[in-house]
DNA sequence: CTGTTAGCGCGTTCAT
DNA sequence: ATGAACGCGCTAACAG
């Protein structure tokens, strides 16, 4: 006996206890499932040997006769950041007070789009329910193919598709959001680092241009990426170039920001007296009195029930049509913006 | 078509695709799993009925023939930090690397034993082929039983039990590492704030008081967690209670060093002129020049390959002994230690 | 060498 | 309370 048992001994299964309780494998069937039609001396019986063998029913012999897994899939690529790590949290917390007996799994997408194809289908072979996607690298057209095959929810991506369910932040909104707080500031040279080819940075991008052009001025792009590195790249050159600083910037989010403060800080520029700083993300770090930056929430919990609410609708319900949800986001105003001197 | 496919439309069995290509299920079965003994012409036309249909195996009804799920399961409990992020990268891309055709899926553990339990008895019904406790809340003795059950891999905490694997940081050396860093700085007052019942914290106590006994100091206990409030909370009782404040600290990690070091700073406290402070984890925040912090690093790479390894030395081959491999943690020196004034 | 038949694995459910 | 059939894919044994 010990650790052995696990080496020579196969798990027990349906068979075993039912003889072991001296009644079908059926009766234990019942039982497992807490049918009504058992008579007590039987349940007792069976589920002393349950306890006795150590038996766990199979949850792939179960799916194989209920057509149903129980499971949904969700599928993680890019960087697994704390952004996800909330939003799974709600999913998760969601399911379970929901009492929905369905067991959300996360597969690891990587980063690029064969690994994320891969992770896929695992998920249709598993016969997830359902299959979200947190930051998606693929086409359009893949995830809409994928549509068809299972109930998909992307998250923090924008999608046109008839056949998906969608849940993002409204990214040009709050890039408006943002341009609009230094414009009110009076600041004109507003400058803007861009997230790249980053999940939702290009809307980004069109909400900072439309604002500015909508106020007269020229946008001002610097090219960057979701990455603190692209902050500090960007402030040496600001440093170091030969134009004139500009009085505000809106960052690409709050680790780009925070990148950019720490280099222009080091070089004497002074924040928020000589440039306004705005990130994008309220990640916790934002907070902190060292940084204290203003900053664009995206209300990740808000997000997270509503993926867990869709994923649950979509899983469960297949007459529900997808649908798209945008987040709004909300300025948080801190210490790194002020008027323009 | 379309969008209604799916609802009408069940998926597609090996039965439909030998149909469909005009042979029998087990020629449909050799194609899939690419056995030789089949001719380029049927293979075609399998491979063509296969696309047509869509058709995708069943991970159920092979894992009940194969007896075998080809899954590893990963449990993550407490919170979802950078720190498991980057473990679970390593073991995903172990696998991938070494051609391994099983997939890690991660369950959530959530706050509380039962959850976890919860989510461990998932993967017993999924029959994983090992188990991965990441920072579990359970008893040894819990643990111990599963491993019985399953091969168990625990990670980032210690354990005593002959059944499963152990991947940890040697949190008492890195401990020692720190204090004695401090001590050869001549410093005498070394408070530690300790991490509560946090995974590992009571041996970075233990490694913390050992030093400074030897070194024939009294040892100062501030009791604290992991959290970054416990650094500003002790700040703040430093700043205005009636005491000297130590020369140097130990923080429980690097989170709580940064909020000490924030509080402290904004205080008037010089750091590292009046007080030197140590971290531990090497977090990324911890690099940054804002911070510039001398902390304990665990390296995390390191450990999420052992990790990985281990998992799939458990799972594939059954004779395997469970083992306890203690990572050593190095120490890195920054800019908020400096000699004693 | 290529392809088929039959039976199995485990849990559920309907008719007995 | 039970026996038999079933779901889906794999494979040993067998046939052409």
């Amino acid at each position: 006996m010990g650790s052995e048992d696990r080496l020579t001994r196969k798990r027990p299964t349906i068979r075993d206890v039912a003889e072991r309780a001296g009644v079908s494998k059926s009766l234990v069937s019942l039982v497992v499932n807490d049918s009504p039609r058992v008579s007590d001396k039987s349940r007792t019986a069976v589920l002393s040997a349950i306890d006795e063998l150590g038996y766990r029913p199979s949850a792939a012999a179960r799916g194989l006769v209920n057509q149903r897994s129980g499971l949904v899939g969700i599928v993680m690529s890019g960087s697994h950041d704390v952004f996800y790590a909330e939003i799974l949290e709600g999913v998760a917390s969601y399911l379970a007070e929901n009492q929905l007996d369905t067991v959300p799994i996360i597969l690891h997408g990587g980063h690029n789009r064969e690994s994320e194809s891969k992770a896929i289908d695992q998920c249709l072979e598993l016969r997830t329910e359902c299959v979200m996607l947190m930051g998606s690298a693929l086409s359009d057209d893949s995830i809409d193919r994928i549509g068809r095959e299972v109930p998909v929810v992307i998250v923090g991506r924008r999608m046109n598709s008839e056949a998906i369910d969608v849940v993002s932040c409204d990214d040009e909104l709050g890039a408006e959001l943002a341009t609009k707080h230094l414009l009110d500031l009076g600041h004109r040279r507003i400058a803007h680092i861009t997230g790249g080819n980053g999940n939702g940075a290009s809307e980004r991008e069109t909400g900072y241009c439309r604002m500015m052009e909508q106020a007269g001025f020229k946008p001002t792009l610097i090219a960057g990426g979701y990455d603190m590195k692209y902050g500090t790249e960007t402030g040496h050159r600001l440093l170091e170039g030969p134009g004139d600083i500009p009085t505000a910037v809106v960052a690409a989010n709050d680790l780009v920001a925070i990148g950019l403060m720490d280099v222009l800080r080091k070089g004497g520029v002074r924040i928020p007296d000589d440039v306004s700083i705005v990130g994008y993300d309220d990640i916790v770090l934002a907070g902190l009195d060292s940084f204290d930056l203003t900053t664009i929430s995206q209300s990740i919990h808000q997000m997270g029930e509503t993926v867990a609410r869709l994923v649950c609708q979509r899983a469960l319900d297949s007459e529900q049509r997808p649908q798209t949800v945008l987040i709004d986001p909300a300025l948080v105003v801190r210490s790194t913006t002020r008027v323009a001197s």
